[in-house]
DNA sequence: CTCATTACTTACATTTTTGTTAGTACCATA
DNA sequence: TATGGTACTAACAAAAATGTAAGTAATGAG
């Protein structure tokens, strides 16, 4: 009686979702900190400090959650250093890497668009 | 004293991450139903229980809620038709269309990568 | 011995997102 | 008068995402 519903709704649509191309992608990559984690990635392997420094406003909580999920996704490869103190860096896989196009593509979106709502704010 | 902080530390971050293009763009498309919708937009104007209808696990309050953040998002336009019964028609704006290569683009990330995880599943 | 560094983990609290259920106004049809 | 369709809205509840604070092990520097 701990769990309150073997199925919720959410957990159902969680599932319905990845039955959908274009979701099942979303859910990979979706949520607050994992594109910006990859595009961080884009160009070689950092470590896990390097990662947490350049994105000013992760925890590393989250900076460690994110990854893991990724990891096991398969968008991230981890590989430690039998090293003191520990050195473990993040890299992306391939498949992460054929996800550089989408973002560069969102984020140039982003600019033409975040741009004009700025200038409106501004103005008002 | 019925606001707990005035700046919790989760919109601080979603501030910070509206300052990043990429994020920017996520967070105006992103979540569970954003882009299910903007896709069954592709084609053309659907009204309200169209879109209802063939995203079949959506409810009225979610498809209503994303909907109103898409339309002040400048992501899709609404029509209303004075008839009755009522008849509220649905469209992308520019800026949406915008978007097409981006979830095609993902959508078939998705296909060829589900397709694989899929594989894995079956076989363990 | 104490402190610092690195890459985490754990328990908990808060916030945000999503879902449930019921209800609204309008008119047409039976 | 009762029922049904359309496009919603409101109050509430549940679940998921995110954040806070503290702690861990190993080891080298001082």
């Amino acid at each position: 009686m701990s769990k309150r519903k073997e199925t919720s709704s959410n957990s159902i649509n969680k599932e319905y979702i990845i039955e959908c191309d274009l979701t099942y992608a979303i859910s990979m990559v979706g949520g607050r900190w994992k594109l910006l984690i990859l595009c961080r990635l884009e160009d070689g392997a950092l470590r896990f400090s390097e990662l947490r420094r350049s994105i000013s406003n992760i925890t590393e909580r989250m900076l460690t959650l994110q990854l893991k999920e990724m990891e096991s996704d398969g968008l991230v490869r981890r590989t430690v250093y039998a090293e003191v103190p520990p050195r473990v860096e993040y890299e992306l896989t391939h498949t992460a890497k054929e996800l550089i196009p989408v973002w560069k593509q969102l984020s140039d979106w982003g600019a033409r668009h975040r741009g004009c709502q700025m200038t409106v704010v501004k103005a008002g």
